[in-house]
DNA sequence: GTCGCACCTTGACCTGCATCAACCCCCCCA
DNA sequence: TGGGGGGGTTGATGCAGGTCAAGGTGCGAC
């Protein structure tokens, strides 16, 4: 099955299948604490609202908006952004399905980035409202909660270094490592997937032009450690990857 | 009073005053939900250990070490920084009086930072254990320590955008401003002060080298925008700084 | 004092990436 | 069928900031 259909698939699921419970959905492992249990999960459940799906493009919340929920990704990606006092886009991260989007409107009970559909979505929404409430009542819940902000701060100065320090090579290389693995977590493929980001949201998340972007993919083509077809990425050396993400 | 002078009062606290509690700490307004009663805060205060002076140079604790604990500042600068594979370093902060270090720490039960004295510290230690029991039967704490966490992440993120973005001159504006604003916010002066970091820490967490650090400052002290005299800073013209570091 | 060292500054040169420009490919729609 | 627009690639050129090198300054040790 190619990543095309897959897609297409999980469309389908989308438009028909909104009787999901997380008991049952595939990304539970991801997205819940495994450590839950299945009392726990019903309740976590019923706070949950499932909304229709996200047609590519548009917002799932904007910056400036008030602050109700967080979204558990069910399907597509996402892209979270900023925008400058300059006008400026500065793309924060992308998200996956199973990972959280959101949690950067709890300090401020303002969104401080834009959450915005690259590929037709699925999310459930998670009131922060409620979800608080729980948490009070269920410690696993609670520290499932922490861990996952934590994560999302140790990823951003992941990020930080990169930026900070590394060549265009190192930049695109650790992305691209980044999607395997993510992909890998959610049980596809690590060395074939579809990019479903544009060379300019790379270059822009990456502090990179869409020409470097596109002329490293040329390069690392060259060098036999990509495949590239478009959006479509084939990894063929993984270890020479990995060197070229730690600056070899 | 110059900040010299302040510097040294807090080092004679922090070796004598070891009974300070949270309802008469001076910071309690940045560190504390304000929002907490009284009755909440001699709680909190229960739980958190008030450690000896920490020497410039020593550690609170290091990437890889068991998390236990986060930390309050009351005195001195902190960074944390990250070591990557290949052994370069990567500033990921500064910590300042009132704030909280070591959250990094949440997501995996390990440090995934280094965190180390700038000058002669004093922290606040509060296991994180103590504070999730404590956190389930206070949910303005619980609220509190999300919004700190939160606001951790839409930090780093603003620090994304101005690695990928900005120019030199925008960069180090932009951390005098942060550190003026945090100044200010603890109500010492938002034009005087020390800074506390090297400028190897500078370029480091700015992702510039030293000397391109050392031309910047020199070029804005030519343009009558900041005096500086080694690690003395004053800021003359706030809003031209403002303007560089939105790429005036 | 003065030695040693850590830290900072300045200058000269070099390079990796941005910038500018041209072009291709694909898809949609008139 | 052709034309317009979005996205991607490739080449030529320029410059901001990195690198290398030399020298200055402040400060603690003895």
């Amino acid at each position: 099955m190619n990543t095309q259909q897959q897609h297409l698939d999980t469309k389908k699921a989308c438009s028909h299948d909104f009787q999901v419970s997380c008991s049952n959905c595939r990304l539970n492992s991801i997205c819940l604490p495994f450590s839950l249990e299945a009392r726990d999960v019903d309740e976590l459940d019923r706070i949950i609202q499932r909304s229709k799906p996200l047609q590519k493009g548009h917002h799932l919340y904007r910056e400036g908006d008030a602050f109700q929920s967080v979204y558990a990704v069910r399907a597509g990606t996402l892209k979270a952004y900023q925008t400058t006092d300059d006008g400026r886009e500065q793309v924060t991260g992308f998200y996956f399905p199973g990972e959280i989007v959101g949690m950067d409107g709890i300090s401020k009970n303002v969104h401080a980035s834009s959450a915005k559909a690259l590929e037709t979505a699925a999310v459930c929404e998670i009131p922060f409202s409620s979800l608080e409430k729980l948490s009070a009542t269920m410690p696993q819940l609670q520290r499932h909660f922490f861990q996952l902000m934590s994560r999302e701060i140790t990823e951003d100065q992941q990020l930080i270094t990169l930026l900070s320090k590394s060549s265009a090579d190192e930049r695109v290389a650790a992305l691209i490592l980044s999607v395997s693995a993510r992909n890998a977590k959610r049980r596809l493929s690590a060395t074939q997937f579809r990019l479903s980001m544009s060379r300019v949201d790379i270059g822009n998340y990456l502090g990179l032009t869409v020409e470097t972007v596109s002329r490293v993919f040329s390069r690392m083509q060259k060098m036999d450690v990509l495949r590239v077809d478009n959006k479509e990425i084939e990894v063929l050396d993984l270890d020479a990857l990995k060197r070229l993400a730690e600056g070899a």
